[in-house]
DNA sequence: AACCTCTTCTACGATGCGTAGAACTCTTCA
DNA sequence: TGAAGAGTTCTACGCATCGTAGAAGAGGTT
């Protein structure tokens, strides 16, 4: 999958957040960083080629709404990772060993759940 | 944590499978790519840096050697991710949606065994 | 028709990485 | 003990990515 840089994370933090369909100006606003308005729309495009934004065309101003969720792309990034590796079991004892407490908790109740 | 470039990763990769100490034309070796020996030599200085292998620069040629196991370190990408996000468990929840079904299996036994 | 807003095109500078030559160092053998 | 060879460090170039944004184009509103 490709790689977000700073920018384009703040902005798909942005997205994700509101879960809404925004336009470029409403993100500009939304952004700390004072930044010119091209500036967004470049990175939306950019973010639009690399498949994490959705853009409307027909409404005017554009609109762009996140294509998936955070943590459905977080989740396949964590895949993406154990997918490159040889010794996927290896890695997934690792993972476990490290999680918290609570969260193995929470490891098991959503494998029940499964 | 520092993300590893193609050749980074490839000598990184034989490190892990080798699991030994390997000089920089061992490596050079090992590599399918034709490669100058400055070109390996650079990289693995390079993956010093970052913290990735380490050197033992008593020996000569010098030694270089994975600083962590494989495994360690795809977890801890995988605990970068899972880091990063506001909703954790939401997290959770959809990677462990994904997990092929052997796998859910081999989770559930390193839950119980931690 | 003119203006304003929004979008697209283009570009520049910084950084990271693959790549490797040039120069330096250290050991070894004549 | 000095020359040769192997190994290492220093430096640098080209390319891709990303933050940044100006200039130019498009389309609606008055």
């Amino acid at each position: 999958m490709a790689t977000l840089g700073d920018l384009e994370r703040s902005v798909m933090d942005v997205l994700w957040d509101r879960d809404a369909a925004l336009s470029a100006n409403d993100l500009r606003d939304a952004l700390s960083a004072q930044l010119a308005a091209t500036t967004v729309l470049t990175v939306l495009s950019r973010l639009e080629n690399k498949g994490f934004v959705t853009r409307d065309r027909d409404s005017r101003p554009h609109l762009y709404r996140a294509a998936t969720t955070r943590a459905d792309h977080m989740a396949e990034l964590m895949h993406e990772v154990l997918g490159t590796a040889p010794d996927r079991e290896a890695v997934l004892a690792r993972f476990v060993g490290q999680v918290a407490p609570g969260e193995a908790a929470a490891l098991r109740r959503l494998l029940d759940g499964k």
